[in-house]
DNA sequence: CGGTCGATGATT
DNA sequence: ATCATCGACCGC
């Protein structure tokens, strides 16, 4: 296949919102001992700092929320509901408090399960709390550009899971590449009251 | 220190 | 529609 070039910092450096756009059709890369595996990100979120209340960062800064604070390019992942871990890419500046959340891929490499969905994006690539904080300008948890993925439209939508978060919940901070059949199917709409 | 609740996914 | 499953966060 392709060559490809792993991102650099600066890439990263830039507002949550740009970088959620730009890092569909990237490749992440998780290299293990025996084991290599590739996706491509084809749905992110855009997570807008403190002021954002769907954003963990909205409860200010705690230890949970300090790789989200810091340097961009840096992995922040976390567990939800006791069991699945979400890996979000931290933007810029340092000390925003913003991130992208990596939501669906396309596989790649060879994948043990589906990557549709955010904890198994998660669970296919290996990724875990042990990545917490991680640089990803690194030798073996990266992003990179192959090239191959130029030509496609992007869709906007909310974001999942995130209805508590008042007029934050429907703003359209949710973005995948047009007709991919890995994008994650949005929840039926389970809301009458 | 205890109660609540998830940036989800699998199952009924 | 329900449940699994646990740590972070909030309130007391």
């Amino acid at each position: 296949m392709a060559s490809f070039t792993k991102l650099p910092r600066a890439f990263y450096d830039r507002n949550a919102l740009i970088l959620a756009t730009d890092l569909l059709g990237k490749l992440l890369i998780h290299q293990q001992a025996d084991s290599t595996h590739i996706g491509r990100i084809v749905e992110v979120e855009a997570y807008l700092g403190p002021q954002d209340l769907a954003a963990h960062t909205s409860k200010g800064l705690t230890a949970r929320t300090r790789a989200m604070f810091g340097p961009p390019g840096h992995a922040y992942v976390y567990l939800v509901y006791g069991m699945h871990h979400c890996m979000n890419v931290v933007a810029g500046p340092e000390g925003s408090g913003t991130a992208v959340l990596l939501r669906a891929l396309e596989p790649v490499s060879d994948l043990p399960c589906a990557t549709n969905g955010p904890g198994r994006l998660c669970k296919a690539l290996g990724i875990t709390l042990a990545h917490y904080g991680q640089d990803l300008c690194s030798d073996d948890l990266y992003l990179a550009d192959d090239g191959a993925a130029t030509d496609f439209e992007i869709v906007s939508a909310p974001r999942i899971g995130v209805d508590y978060a008042g007029k934050w919940a429907d703003k359209p901070l949710r973005f995948y590449i047009a007709g991919n059949r890995w994008v994650s199917k949005a929840p039926k709409a389970a809301k009458p009251r």
